[in-house]
DNA sequence: ATGAAAGCGCTAACAT
DNA sequence: ATGTTAGCGCTTTCAT
């Protein structure tokens, strides 16, 4: 377990200064050529990394990026993550991730954890539980210490910062359209509680395609599910809300999911009563994730992009860091939905 | 925008010595109590947060942990990520994520950023290419620098550091046993080619299990996917293999595959054959993700507890940087599998 | 061409 | 009880 050899360590076993040292090594031409190659020579053979800590303290840059996010098993976060990371290291950046787990105060304390030299920057997604609380003072705080902040996804809008958002609405007005057009008429909408906002936007969404295409939305025809703790619980409630109204003859011959989970539970449902997919019923959802692609049939799917969301917020972050965008202009990037289709539609 | 205050600051505003705020802020007995008070009083008002980063430099600890993963987009990896989140924090650790993408050349670039002065220690699931080219030398310099290093899942033995793997084999001939109990005896075996490590794990456990019950392995009941770039065309191609073996007629009660995909692939080809699952055909797979859990029928599946070797990692990892473990001894933990009881058999 | 010294924010041993 | 100082590793300005 050899030590870390340091600019010290250089310079005395060279009998040089630190300056001589430093400088070499950083291709000055104020040393001379020997000194300087014997220097560069001496550093390479014992492996010498500048000690980063050291430089964060000078520059007040630790080049790293400082990502809150409420959950990382979860198909649109661990996009996002992938394409921050990408985007971040390609440009020097590291990124240190801290899960909130939708707790309020987890959130708080992870920023403060990273606020204090860590991290040049923020790229959050905000914690139900911080929405619920409409306290936002730990973020205000932050970019009123000048450290920059990107919001994405789960933004509140009255924060002055950069914000990256997903095209719910037409996303799902989006998705509506598509099932309308392959000449489904009495489509299922299987969504959240409005208080949810992704949830009421695909609502919204959901809607207005209906109105564009002159149908009357049928309140039968919107299930909204309960907002529990597991999905198991959520899953069959819903599957017992959508054999009610097969039971009550509702004709439905396409479903509109806010979320992958939401549409499995309507496709266990189907499969039980031997309903054909897509032949009587087609089905889109949100989320164009791992359960959409493997489950049999494969499902149409709305993809948010999450990579791209994670791409654009590092982009927006390190711009701000490195003063390439004004500080104090904050922009609001909207990321289309794209539909993905498969054997369900 | 205030820059953030600093113990200089504080001195300076409050006409006393750096080392007497310093004191103050620590409690120490030495100083009076009255400036002692009048110190604190201003620090909070002044929201005084010490520098992470001049303590580091200090201390030569950073706190935080550097973690290598292979992807991140991957239900395994990101519950482990999760486990290690959790551990790290709740001992007041950072953790900072960066991805190998299964590239050797990325793995060592990752390691060399981090290694200087950013992270205390490593936790690294190693990458594809790394162990093609069996080129090990970064994480062995690292060791040998005297960075703790623990390697989760796919490790390299000839490394000295800490290990933790998952029970592939008896995983494997616990699931076997499982479909062999249910009264299952003509078993098909959906695996990898060998020299995917965990998938030859799995193959065996699985003939261990035959052999256990007496049954001889039937070699048209192994189908060994091919290991293609694209997930999809890997299934085009189990899809296809599986086609072929019933259309020969050969007999199949169960399905015993290696990860999630194949399992779905599998239910794929039995659905539109119209083979009921699990009355004809029962099926378990290894991972227990979110795959199995929202198919249907859900899938009985062999649960790796990624979470738990998270949190085993960190363990290991943060008794070796606090010394609760001699840094020269070495452990390798096992994390046995379990299996997980759904729809499918 | 080379080196000394200050300073980034903090701690701690050592004065006073 | 309070202050001075050195030092963590490095950069940079200002001598020599």
């Amino acid at each position: 377990m050899k030590k870390r050899i340091t600019l010290k360590g250089i310079a005395n076993e060279l009998n040089v200064s630190i300056s001589t040292v430093s400088k070499s090594l950083k291709n000055s031409p104020e040393i001379g050529e020997e000194t300087r190659q014997k220097i560069i020579a001496f550093a390479k053979a014992h492996n010498y990394r500048p000690n980063n800590i050291a430089l964060s303290l000078k520059n007040r840059k630790t080049k790293t990026i400082g990502l809150i996010i409420p959950e990382i098993v979860h198909y649109f976060f661990s996009n996002v993550i992938n394409g921050i990371e990408k985007f971040a290291n390609k440009n020097g950046y590291n990124v240190i991730i801290a899960v909130s787990n939708e707790s309020f105060e987890k959130e708080v304390l992870n920023m403060e954890t990273l606020a204090n030299g860590h991290i040049d920057g923020f790229i959050i997604s905000i914690a139900k539980e911080t929405f619920k609380k409409q306290d936002f003072h730990h973020i205000q705080e932050t970019i009123d210490l000048g450290v920059p902040v990107v919001l994405f996804d789960r933004v509140f809008n009255n924060l002055k910062c950069d914000k990256v958002i997903v095209d719910d609405k037409g996303g799902a007005e989006a998705a509506t359209s598509f099932l309308i057009e392959k000449g489904k008429k009495n489509i299922l909408l299987l969504t959240t509680q409005d208080y949810i906002s992704v949830g009421n936007l695909r609502t919204q969404g959901y809607i207005e395609a209906l109105k564009k295409h002159q149908i009357i939305p049928d309140n039968r025809l919107i299930i909204k599910s309960i907002d529990e703790a597991s999905s198991e619980k959520e899953m069959s409630y819903l599957e017992k809300q959508i054999n009610n109204l097969l039971n009550q003859k509702v004709a439905i011959d396409g479903i509109f999911a806010v979320n992958e989970i939401y549409a499995a539970s309507a496709l266990k449902v189907l499969r039980k009563r031997n309903i054909n997919v897509p032949e009587e019923v087609a089905i889109i959802c949100f989320t164009d994730g791992v359960i959409s692609r493997y489950s049999s049939p494969s499902l149409t799917t709305v993809s948010q992009h999450a990579e791209e969301i994670g791409e654009v917020s590092a982009k927006l972050l390190i711009d701000k860091l490195t003063e390439a965008s004004p500080l104090e202009e904050h922009i609001t990037k909207v990321i289309n939905c794209s539909i993905v289709e498969r054997e369900s539609s």
